[in-house]
DNA sequence: CAGTGCATCGAGTTCTAG
DNA sequence: CTAGAACTCGATGCACTG
């Protein structure tokens, strides 16, 4: 959603790489998609004020500041001789990054695998890591509370399962105050499941079932699955229901979240998610199905020998999405709401319900699939339902006719290539290949 | 040593004043 | 329409804790 058409003509521009202008820095090469971040960067690091003179003879202060980086330390009797050698030793597997210590490899594995385990119980945007959660819910969320009072009726809450309402601490100061290392509760309450390889299945308390990756995050938001009951394999209840509009619109400032700087081209997003909406939930058969798969750990990484083009077809329009659906659908963070997509799985967890969903996906999950036809993928067309969608996006994998045909059910939910111990980190089990 | 959280920086996005 | 501020998130470095 724009508030002015400048806006939405510069998002369009941004968005697609097509017409998208990059600003090219002439003097150290770096590209910037935006004007702003290629004068911001003019003055960060070629203006005269950046460019205080080094007296090493570099041609700014930050080039000379990196180029301490790394550097040996000055001899003993030096005044910064207590300064210990540093050398960045580890590096990483997948890319020339390295790194002072190996938990700072591990954790620099996310960018890879582009998980992103940990659900803001506020306004359903994901992480990959928990202290960005903390910094997020501090930043965007400390306020809240005095604006939603707790668990009140006429307090519509982005989560609309009850319990999901009384689940989200409502006191700013309990979620603030509790997010300082003194206690790990809150953190725990969003994502302790992430170490018992259970991660994202429920990690906000209250919103239902553990089996809900529907539960615990597209229902969130967007009202999708809330409905499911989890231990029920009742084929019935495949149902969308429409979701409640005024719920997904709790907060006052939630309009700010809605402009998340996650760039999916809207209209695309918008499109998906009036797919996702419109169409039924998984028979509980494709459902369990996951669920049973799983059983036998199968989890493929992203991009490592999942088919694609999963969610190509979301971008067809269904008639049945109602105005009300639409409203609530453009009413929402979108990108958020893309987060929800387990575009990567955890491995299989004797606790996971559907299958031990991990909600992630890379970069480009939105930005590879806007144009294929929804036949192009048997996904669509075999495993109807929104489970569908989770279709792990291929942007390292080639695409089209050559690649394989997984068309069956999403081979990252139900391919037994990989196997993860349950009992492994999530960082840990990123690594897993 | 691993896990975690905080500080910080870089960059993208949104908003707003002129 | 544009420029800039403000906001937010991704990522890294590092200190703290068990």
């Amino acid at each position: 959603m724009f508030h002015q058409q400048d806006h939405l003509k510069s998002q369009l521009q941004e968005s697609h790489p097509a017409s998208r202008q990059l600003f090219h820095c002439q003097e150290c090469g770096k590209q910037y998609n935006t004007q702003l971040g290629y004068r911001r960067h003019l003055v960060a690091a070629h203006s005269a004020t950046a460019g205080l003179p080094c007296p090493e003879g570099a041609s700014s202060l930050l080039e000379h500041l990196g180029s301490h980086i790394d550097r040996a330390p000055p001899p003993e009797g030096n005044a910064n001789a207590a300064v210990p050698v540093r050398e960045r030793k580890y590096s990483c597997e997948r890319c020339d990054r390295r790194f002072y210590t190996r938990k700072d490899v591990r954790r620099h594995a996310v960018v890879h695998t582009g998980r992103r385990d940990f659900l803001c119980p506020r306004c359903a945007q994901r992480f990959g890591r928990r202290d960005h959660l903390t910094r997020h819910l501090k930043k965007s969320h400390a306020q809240e509370s005095g604006l939603m009072p707790p668990c009140t009726p006429s307090t519509p809450v982005a989560t609309p399962t009850p319990a999901s309402k009384c689940a989200v601490k409502e006191e700013p100061s309990s979620v603030t105050s509790e997010m300082g290392s003194g206690s790990k509760e809150p953190m725990e309450t969003y994502s302790r499941d992430m170490y018992n390889s259970y991660p994202m299945a429920n990690p906000v308390p209250g919103l239902g079932h553990p089996h809900g990756l529907m539960q615990g995050s597209l229902s969130s938001s967007m009202g999708v699955g809330r409905h499911i009951n989890p231990q029920s394999s009742h084929p019935h209840h495949h149902h969308l229901q429409p979701p409640v509009a005024p719920q997904q619109q709790p907060y006052s400032n939630m309009a700010r979240y809605q402009h998340g700087s996650t760039s999916y081209p809207r209209a695309d997003v918008d499109s998906f998610l009036l797919e996702l909406q419109s169409a039924p939930l998984p028979h509980p058969s494709v459902a369990n199905s996951s669920t049973s798969t799983s059983a036998s750990p199968q989890r493929e990484m992203l991009g490592e020998g999942v088919s694609s083009g999963g969610e190509s077809h979301l971008l067809s329009r269904s008639p049945a999405v109602s105005s009300t659906e639409v409203s609530c659908t453009t009413n929402m963070d979108l990108g958020h709401l893309l987060g929800f997509l387990p575009f990567s799985l955890p491995p299989y967890s004797p606790h996971m319900g559907m299958g031990g969903l991990v909600m992630s996906y890379p970069p480009a999950a939105t930005t590879t699939t806007t144009s294929s036809p929804s036949s192009s993928t048997g996904l669509s067309s075999q495993a109807p339902g929104p489970f569908t969608f989770f279709q792990p996006p291929q942007a390292h994998v080639p695409q089209g006719p050559g690649a394989h045909n997984h068309s069956q059910l999403p081979q990252a939910y139900s391919s037994p290539a990989v196997s993860s111990p349950s009992s492994l980190p999530h960082y840990y089990q990123a690594f897993q290949q």
